[in-house]
DNA sequence: CGGAAATTTGACCAATCGATCAAGATTTTT
DNA sequence: AAAAATCTTGATCGATTGGTCAAATTTCCG
């Protein structure tokens, strides 16, 4: 809105110093955002327990956040924002085995060190994205598209199976992002209380390994 | 609750008319409950769309489940009462390769058949698992053990490769089950309205294609 | 300093929530 | 047909929700 005014034609320390301390108020509120959303779900999400997580009142919440929507909009977008640069090494010159390998092994790094966020946006779409407008199917189609195109020049160029690029990344994604998602059913059925680092590194040794003979492709030492 | 006692020891025709009707009635509420939960959670869901769409008042919703915590229980018991019998042929003299095969296209197929149960249990795992109390760590962690036993008796007998059986079943559950919670990413990733009962099967014959491979077996003709 | 802008805050509001209740309607049993 | 049990329903309750507002406080800058 306009309320950033204030710092925008502005020069001098003033300015930031303000600027800094709403950056990081900000942060704060996202962070409590983040964790009651993925706890509750947005329906479930109270601005009331969001702005206790803060530490501020809960008009004052409101007055960096006008609605509760706009909140969830900036955590989705934020989320989705740090999801995009995971498949950067699946290009068309690269060796699908050592990229794929390098995929599946950040997204469940990234399962491990973000869970929550990604909790928020797997709760959006089991309720079928409805605030999530057409990014599903402009955007990220896109982007899904480009990296099919990959898939299918490594295909083309027999370095690995003929199948679908398309299902074979859901299949990844939903492997992956199965450790963030039901961590409370895979630690519960374990009967651990959370995976361990060297969990993490044998289950994303085992996936790497299965996908990779999946495609008729020789896992990396 | 003392409500049933009406039949419990009651003969004749009345009683069954009662009881049918009854049986119907909650069937109908059931279902109703079951689309509103996948659709809003446990938290978002209200009694009265569950009555709107049950198409009763919502007092006498309440005059068939006390609460909306009783209901939600009756919907999640009922889902993993119908999951429980997916894997019945992974058993110690079964072919793995059969096996595992007939295990993914009969979860791929009960996520095209049946995707709103699926998305309430989603739903409730993804926030915590807060109304399933001791279940995962019992009874499914027991289910679990089970299975994990038999898989680890198919690779003692050298009949696949050895891997960690209960983090195969997680991936077997992820890549099937993203088929139902996640269907409105993928139709919409894919441009689709929805997935073709052509797709499913294709979508089941490469994941059995590419688990398979993994594990080291011959996918069957 | 002193006024203006930015920020903080308690109090408050209309809307909606799950659940209750009593009164009436219907069905079953005697 | 009378009594009892079961079912239906509109009205309503206290609690909680997202959001508002005006007054107070703090910060900024000439």
């Amino acid at each position: 809105m306009a309320m950033n005014d204030q710092t925008g034609a502005d020069a001098g320390n003033g300015g930031g110093v303000r600027q800094r301390s709403r950056a990081s108020i900000e942060r704060r509120i996202l962070e409590a955002a983040e964790s009651v959303f993925a706890e509750a779900g947005f329906n479930g999400a109270t601005t009331a327990e969001i702005a206790r997580r803060a530490a501020i009142p809960k008009a004052n919440l409101h007055y960096y956040f006008n609605t509760k929507e706009e909140l969830y909009q900036q955590v989705l977008t934020g989320i989705i924002g740090t999801w995009l640069h995971t498949a950067d090494e699946i290009t068309a010159d690269a060796d699908p085995a050592r990229a794929l390998s390098h995929y599946i092994t950040a997204k469940i790094e990234l399962a491990r060190e973000q869970p929550i966020p990604s909790r928020v946006f797997a709760n959006e779409i089991i309720h079928g994205a409805p605030h999530l407008g057409t990014y599903l199917g402009t955007e990220l189609r896109a982007w899904v598209d480009t990296k099919a195109k990959v898939i299918r020049s490594w295909i083309a160029a027999g370095k690995m199976r003929d199948l679908d690029p398309k299902h074979l990344l859901f299949m990844i994604w939903a492997s992956t992002q199965t450790y963030a998602d039901f961590a409370s059913q895979i630690s519960a059925v374990l009967g651990k209380e959370q995976l361990s680092p060297q969990d993490y590194k044998a289950v994303a040794r085992q996936m790497t390994e299965i996908i990779l003979r999946g495609c008729g492709l020789t896992p990396p030492a």
